[in-house]
DNA sequence: CGAGGTGTTGAACCGGTTCAACACCCGTGG
DNA sequence: CCACGGGTGTTGAACCGGTTCAACACCTCG
């Protein structure tokens, strides 16, 4: 998976795809609503998603704001290779399956490799062009085109790591989570989700979503793809 | 600056230092109020704010967001290092100086020096680290608390390069640039502006801003600094 | 002097919150 | 088997933080 999201962004040589491919790793399961990382830990290892959604959240005084959803191929804490502590908690929303990967063996690769140093760090560049699409998404957008966007850019991002083709991707997360992420109080999401589905742009159920109007949707959302920087 | 900036957050030997202190660079000054960089820019040098204020800023359908503020020492555009487009607009907000280093230049003293490779790293995600405040500032906080928040971190970062001592700090904007950073109203800006005086905790003046109760402050604004990384 | 940008204030309005009640589902235990 | 409880979804109604519109003050600069 980690591959897979590093290919989604950055080219890599037969050698490096290997390389990445014999990486040692722990494996590892958690239930849903489980707490992996806590602010303030020191991290030995990284994480990356192998199955399920995980999502970064901070609390601040009242409320929890979600910061990032993890889609597999993701690696949430990937920042934890230089920053000395986590600033952010880390928990599972759904049943997901994860990679421990060693900080030690991370650097190794990475010195080995250049190329794949650049794609790692890549990746976390990626990662802070999306909070800054965050911060515009909850600073300037109204709750119906907070939500449709971030369903716009789950959907092409599972599309970019393969996890989902046509209209139909899932997503299995509450309401609640939906409102920690899109900075409104669950009522509003309720009520905002059925504007979506009245509009029938996007339907919503039993955590899985399908859109059923991608460009009205996009429109509403104010949606463009360019600040996931894929390469496709 | 940029080595400041960099010793700030990582520690660098003298054989660094003085490898960063030689970098060549070409110099410019800017107006207020002037674009510098474009959302799909293509960029081949990376910009490092030498004296007054930049932002990093997006337009979304109706409303322009402010995602950072970038003080002297900053580099508003390291992640064109890898990646290929920009996704924000640069401009500066005050008459400024700054310094282009080509990404040659930049790639070859991270190739050097190993150290240096990581301090540039982590500089990008420190700036990641800020976005995810931001996203909780923004999505979270009431109008009063989030403008204290951007005045405890810019004080905070102005220390940490050395251009701010005691509670006097210069921060020369408006309040419309306040107002787009913070995700509220200009008129709403001037009222919470008004209620920071009012209780004694800030006063922002001509572009310059005290604190008189910097412990207030932070509770108000539910600001620790840890998010920002510095190895103070 | 006039024009344009900024700061300030009032008043009406509205998007979203909060509180509260109820429906529904599912797992648990008597 | 059903009763119960907890988590989630849904809806209504009152409320409020923040927006919007509008007017005016102030300053700077051409």
């Amino acid at each position: 998976m980690l591959l897979k999201r590093l290919l989604s962004i950055a080219p890599l040589a037969q050698a490096e795809r290997a390389a990445i491919k014999g990486l040692p790793f722990r494996q590892a399961v958690f239930d849903g609503q489980t707490e992996i990382l806590r602010a303030g830990d020191r991290a030995t290892r990284c994480i990356v998603v192998l199955t399920g959604l995980l999502v970064t959240s901070k609390v601040s005084g009242k409320g929890r704001q979600t910061t990032a959803f993890h889609i597999p191929g993701d690696a949430p804490d990937l920042q934890t290779l230089h920053l000395e502590t986590l600033d952010s908690d880390v928990r599972t929303v759904t049943r997901s399956e994860v990679a421990y990967i060693e900080h030690s063996v991370l650097k190794a690769i990475a010195r080995d490799h250049p190329s794949i140093s650049a794609a790692l760090w890549k990746v976390t560049l990626v990662d802070s062009a999306v909070f800054r699409e965050w911060v515009v998404n909850i600073g300037q957008r109204p709750a119906v085109s907070r939500l449709a966007h971030i369903f716009c850019e789950i959907m092409t991002r599972m599309r970019a790591v393969g996890l989902a083709d046509g209209a139909t991707c899932a997503l299995p997360i509450t309401q609640i989570d939906l409102g920690e992420a899109a900075g409104i109080s669950v009522v509003h999401v309720n009520r905002s989700l059925r504007e979506l589905r009245r509009r029938g742009l996007l339907t919503f159920l039993g955590g899985v979503f399908t859109i059923h109007d991608e460009a009205g949707l996009m429109e509403l959302a104010d949606f463009r793809a360019d600040y996931l920087h894929l390469n496709s």
